[in-house]
DNA sequence: GTGAAAGCGCTAACAC
DNA sequence: GTGTTAGCGCTTTCAC
């Protein structure tokens, strides 16, 4: 199976009599060629099935029309394939798709501080960065290359960064919590991950001042991500221990389907007694029983955000940027009274 | 953001005091180099954090370490996010994973034959192509072009060809049959979709032969993959028409939504009256009530053993190759008699 | 053992 | 308007 070189630049030079500036300058757009020889050239190289390779035109830096994607909750989980998280599933779904309707490919990359390092990872033309945290070291090194980047997730820590899109947590976390009381619920617990990142930390701030403006007492649980469902479990003793709230908003949909697994196994009713509700969708938050109410996000969207944006920085225009986006809320049996 | 070059070769080899070469030599354990020089060159790469550029290295046509992945269904589809369709997003979550494992980075690419083709496309150390059809043009140009690659799914109509991996789709065929059987089905139609693909020819292959060896006639549909649910939903007028068979298998879980929808819309009671199964559980087949019993592939093993061939046809050594996965089948309401 | 030098395919100064 | 030429960073002969 060796590997056939294709038509290169030189052959449809001398097919087309030219020289391989003439080429280039034809099927690029560039210099001073009359409109004649540039007609003749580009029909000589279509004919021929001529096609720049990407390598060699890289090496000049020109652009490679191809973007990175850099899962850092996952390269945090060191899994990338959670059973039953559908969310990066998705993610990379959709932008996979927004990106090949733009006429980019996307290539997945992991943790770029980890050697080995992709070979090909510091040659494409920009990057997308899901879920940043604080002093991410990814954000580092491609700040430290001048690659151009967007963020899934405000950075946390850089104000003064501008570029990322994602669904508006703040207003998500808000309504989540506006639903619980609207059922009832006066006093409500947040179980957040420990990933110092937008997500985690956005949701809590906005809990943190829910409580203060209703005088009631916080109660924070912090469950590392990758604790899973068997985290939230265990997480539901405490939480009887503690004394019962009248809901539990869990980030992350494994353990919502933990944590109401082990408050059921307890004996406490869900939703009549605890409601529960989780700020992530998951096959675990749709399949649990009760259904759990959950924060279905809105890869679709973001993602088309974030290459807009991206694309700007690409092509050194100004972006429109950030950009929110819209989580949707799927109310289900777990906060039905 | 003016991108900065990374440290290269030569300020490597100025900085250990020898040649580009002898550095080139060193890194990649080629040539007759003293233990000593190599070992002092490495550690001066090492120290100034060098990394070789894929580009550069790629033009000289070494492994880029990075493979693509091409979904032939979608690029039929004309859709890379069909809502409700999860198996690719699953498959491109588990393919990435077992790739990321494996130090290999993977590159979504569409359609290589429709233009624009992505820039790298070719350059890419080799290829995974989900579901090709009979006589696909993507292969074809692999092939032409001399690069690795390995499909999912059997390319139909090559029976010479055997760098593929699947889940045993005529096992899985004779596991649903089987099973409706069990559950008192004597007349069963088959709803397959009308791409050309291994997935549809296998599992009508299979329907036939239990047909025949049973002596009941053949019901067979083919129902185009874009058709969704709609399409199912109309075509269970044509069943009900054509008289009520005791099942319906449907390769699509759409269609199998659809399909159950229709029935049941028309009084058809599902399972009492008509069983509804799926080749290909989805959101629809898990939400639809009765919840659809469906086979569920496995794209962790599946991309697990892809990856494992391609890799060995990269490296030039043979491939332990076909190699089957197994489905499991998920018993739901929909067939629960 | 080691290094000079010739490319890989392409782009962009700079001559003509 | 068009072509010559010098690289991009690397691998690989092939002299020394």
């Amino acid at each position: 199976m060796a590997r056939t070189r294709g038509i290169t630049i030189k052959d449809v030079a001398r097919r087309a009599g030219v020289s391989i500036t003439a080429v280039s300058h034809a099927l690029n757009d560039k210099g001073t060629l009359s409109a004649a020889t540039r007609e003749h050239i580009r029909a000589v190289a279509e004919q021929m099935g001529y096609e720049a390779d990407a390598l060699a035109r890289g090496l000049r830096r020109s652009p490679m029309g191809a973007v990175g994607l850099v899962l850092r909750s996952l390269d945090a989980l060191g899994d990338y394939a959670p059973a039953g998280v559908d969310v990066f599933e998705r993610f990379v779904g959709a932008a996979a798709s927004q990106a090949l309707a733009r006429g980019l490919s996307l290539m997945l990359v992991p943790d770029l501080t980890r050697p080995p390092v992709p070979p090909l990872a510091f040659s494409l033309d920009g990057y997308i960065v899901t879920n940043p945290h604080v002093d991410d070291p990814v954000v580092a090194r491609l700040e430290e290359r001048g690659i151009p980047y967007v963020t899934y997730g405000r950075p946390p820590g850089r104000p003064e960064f501008t570029h990322w899109a994602s669904e508006d947590d703040r207003a998500s976390a808000r309504l989540v919590l506006a639903h619980l009381e609207g059922a009832g619920a006066r006093s409500v617990a947040l179980v957040r991950g420990t990933d110092p990142n937008a997500w985690n930390l956005e949701h809590q701030d906005v809990y943190l001042g829910w409580c203060e403006e209703r005088g009631s007492t916080p109660r924070l649980y912090e469950l590392p991500e990758r604790a899973g469902v068997e985290g939230g479990t265990a997480l539901a003793g405490r939480l009887v221990d503690d004394g019962l709230p009248d809901a539990v908003f869990c980030l992350t949909g494994r353990h919502a389907a933990g944590v109401q697994r082990g408050l059921v196994a307890r004996g406490v009713r869900v939703p009549e007694r605890t409601m529960v509700v989780t700020g992530s969708d998951s096959e675990h938050a749709r399949n649990s029983r009760p259904a759990i109410s959950a924060l279905e996000l809105n890869p679709v969207d973001s993602s088309a955000a974030l290459l807009d944006i991206l694309q700007s920085l690409i092509a050194g225009r100004p972006a429109d940027a950030p950009r929110l986006t819209r989580a949707r809320f799927r109310p289900r049996g777990s906060t039905r009274r």
